[in-house]
Parts: structure tokens; C-alpha cells; sequence
DNA sequence: GGACGTGACTTAACAACGTTTACTGATGGT
DNA sequence: ACCATCAGTAAACGTTGTTAAGTCACGTCC
């Protein structure tokens, strides 16, 4: 990750400026030059701490991708499966609504080089433990007997994804360009129960 | 849209060179050069066109909206509400594992600046359809009465987008990386067979 | 039929970008 | 006193979107 060890206050500074400008100004408005003004440098001196701006970017969605699973598992405070899949989906849609620019860019920028294990394990556990309160809603009789819980849990992630994209894109609900934001933060929400009401009804008998 | 109205022709072609370079390269590669290139005129030969990239790339995603929704409308060949629904789903996905460049420039693009009338228009045509779809399969009975056709419309287009944009972005199903990508279709018409199933049993008494 | 305007297109240049090469000092061991 | 090492920088390169200034052919007027 860096070319040389050298100071690591200083290699997390770089990070964090990248991602307090990516908030700032997309990621298609981060520039080398800019992260270098920032943090007080010239720009070369990035290069000492990262290969290019590929692995800096890298680094910055592998944090990223940590302190959204944070958030998701911070936020399951029980009841029953599907009150707690329905809480797991608000905290997804509001983080990506929070963090527009670092949302777009875990989840929609080409392909990016590599993904760190920490992360790939983070998003693992996030997936695995949607999966595991679908499990006990079934044992427990909330949801149908025989459900399929990997089915289950990815209808779920591709359905807070599909809304926190269409969202943040400004494209929602066949009326294009940008909505009034907390007009598409109530409409998200609305739909996320509707989402839950229709997954609860299914799995029922 | 042009500087200069001149020749039509050759408008026509800088939307066509643009349109083949966003499949081939991404939305991220394409430059004014490689387009003026393979029309065979100067990059600045473009701007007597198209006032800047914006507007250029404006016009190229307002055609692929429309080819878009023809698309949707030509595969929607009969049969029960829910198999309808299942179809354009389908349809839907498939365009845009055929289209990722296209489809990203789309609908995962930051924002871009005026989406033309008429691919509103066509948008919102296309979703009023699934609109109609859902309306007609709760007059038949297929779907549950009084089930709110606007949400449910929301619901696929929703779940379509999430499908296609996860699939594209190789980050799907807590499995980082490009997968195969026949895997990858496979894998996402089972789960649009699974989420038309729970819509189904979902709108049932 | 020569002057002239117009219209289509190009050449050359600009600032900003990611990145590399070569450098400047300061520090510290021998 | 020397000199290697290390952190950081200045200057440059090639590429990007974009603009200003030009070229050149063609139609029209006197």
C-alpha cells in the first residue's frame, strides 16, 4: 500500500481527506492535487504513502466498507425477524443517503482493483447475519417453514441497494432529475416498509 | 443541443461513435478524442455539434432511454399479470447485462444535466405499463384486491435496478469480484424468479 | 471576374489532471 | 568531516476537456 513505511499519521490523514472530499464533491471531483492541498503537501508526497490514486481509493472504500457494516450491526436492537429486517434496511438505505459520494463509490464506481480480506469478511458477516435472523424468524414461526434464507437475504440486499441507487441517482419513481431529498427520504422509507410488509406476507403460510 | 444545426448526418454519427465507445470502454472511457478518431474528424469538429461532453453524453443516454423502453414494451408478450411482471423483469436485466456500459451511464452516472421530454415521457410510459400490468392482475384476481399498483410498480423497478446495478458492480451476494458472468445471469434470473414468486404470493389473499 | 462573406473544419494552445524524474535539505552514524 | 538515508518538493510529461484563431472552399454581389 505504501511505497515507503515512513509516517503513518500521515498516510491516515491522506485517507481521510480523500474521503472527507469525496463526500464533498463525488468521486468523480477528487483530485490528487486536491487531497495534496489539503493535508498541506505536495501532491508527490501522496505517492510515497500510495502506488496511485487507484490504491488510495482502494484503501479509503476498504475503511469505508468497515464503518458501514458498523453501522448496520450497531443499529439490530431486536424484535422480532422481521422488525429487525426492516430496521437492518432503513440503516442501509440512510447511510447510502448520508454518504451519497462514498456510497457510489463502494458500490457502483468500475471495477476497482482490490478489496481488502477485512472488508470482503466485514461484508460477509453483514450478509451472514441477515441470513441468521431470516433462520431464527423461521424457527421461531415469524416467517413460512422452508424458506430458503440465502434467496431470502440477497432479495433483501439487492432490494436496499436498488432503492438507495435509484435514490441517490436522482432517477426515482419515473420522475427524473433531483427530488427535494427528504421527500425521496420519506418515499425510501415508505417503500422499505411496503418491502417488508410484502416479505413478511410471503413467507407467512 | 448544436452550436451550429449543419450537418445532420454527421451529428448523428458523433452520438453513434460515442454510443459504441461507452460499450467498449466504460463511461469513464470515453474522450473527445477517441470519438472525433473514429468519425474521422478533429475533437474540436465536435463542438460545432454538441455545446460540450455533457450535452453530448445527454443526448446519447436520452436515445438509449428510448431503445431502452422499446425494448421493455417488445418482450411484454402476454400471459398472466405475474408472468408479465416476470417477463419484464427479465427483459429488463438482460439489457443491462448487454448494455453495462450504457446502462451505468444510465442510471448510476452522477447527475447529468437535462434528461429530453421525450425519454421522460418514455419512463414514465414504461412504468405506467407495470402500473396497468399490476391493475388488470388485480381485476382478474391474479393479484390481491385493493393492493396500491404505484407502490408495486416502485417495487419492481426497484428490485430490477438493484439486481442489474449489483450484477454489474461484480459486488453481488457478499461475493466480491467479477464473477462469471454467465453465473452471474443465471444466478440473477433465479432470483428475479424468486422475487416474482413472493410478489405473487405477496398480493394473494 | 475579382472581392467578399459565410460555413465547415483544423491547428495550436490553454489549464487541469495523474504520474515520474530528478532534485533539495535535514538528520545521524562513523 | 564525510556521506548515506530519508521526507518532501519542483519541474516536467503525456493526456484530458475546451477555446481562440486560423484555413480553405464555395456562393454571391458589383
Amino acid at each position: 500500500m505504501a511505497a515507503r513505511p515512513a509516517n503513518l499519521r500521515l498516510a491516515n490523514d491522506i485517507v481521510e481527506a480523500a474521503a472527507s472530499l469525496i463526500e464533498e464533491r463525488g468521486p468523480e471531483g477528487l483530485t490528487m492535487r486536491l487531497v495534496a492541498d489539503r493535508i498541506g503537501y505536495s501532491p508527490t508526497t501522496i505517492y510515497l504513502y500510495f502506488k496511485n490514486k487507484e490504491s488510495l481509493l482502494d484503501e479509503t472504500v476498504n475503511r469505508a466498507y468497515d464503518w458501514f457494516a458498523d453501522h448496520l450491526e450497531r443499529v439490530q436492537t431486536g424484535g422480532s425477524a422481521i422488525e429487525r429486517l426492516r430496521q437492518g434496511a432503513h440503516a442501509y438505505l440512510d447511510w447510502g443517503l448520508e454518504n451519497p459520494g462514498m456510497y457510489r463509490l463502494m458500490f457502483e464506481w468500475g471495477y476497482l482493483g482490490d478489496i481488502s480480506e477485512d472488508a470482503i469478511f466485514a461484508r460477509r458477516a453483514s450478509w451472514r447475519r441477515t441470513r441468521n435472523v431470516i433462520e431464527r424468524g423461521v424457527e421461531d414461526g415469524t416467517l413460512r417453514e422452508g424458506l430458503d434464507s440465502a434467496t431470502a437475504a440477497d432479495t433483501i440486499w439487492v432490494g436496499a441497494h436498488g432503492l438507495t441507487s435509484l435514490a441517490l441517482s436522482g432517477r426515482m419513481f419515473g420522475n427524473p432529475g433531483v427530488a427535494n431529498p427528504a421527500v425521496v427520504h420519506a418515499r425510501s422509507h415508505a417503500l422499505i416498509d411496503a418491502l417488508a410488509d410484502s416479505w413478511e406476507a410471503a413467507w407467512r403460510a
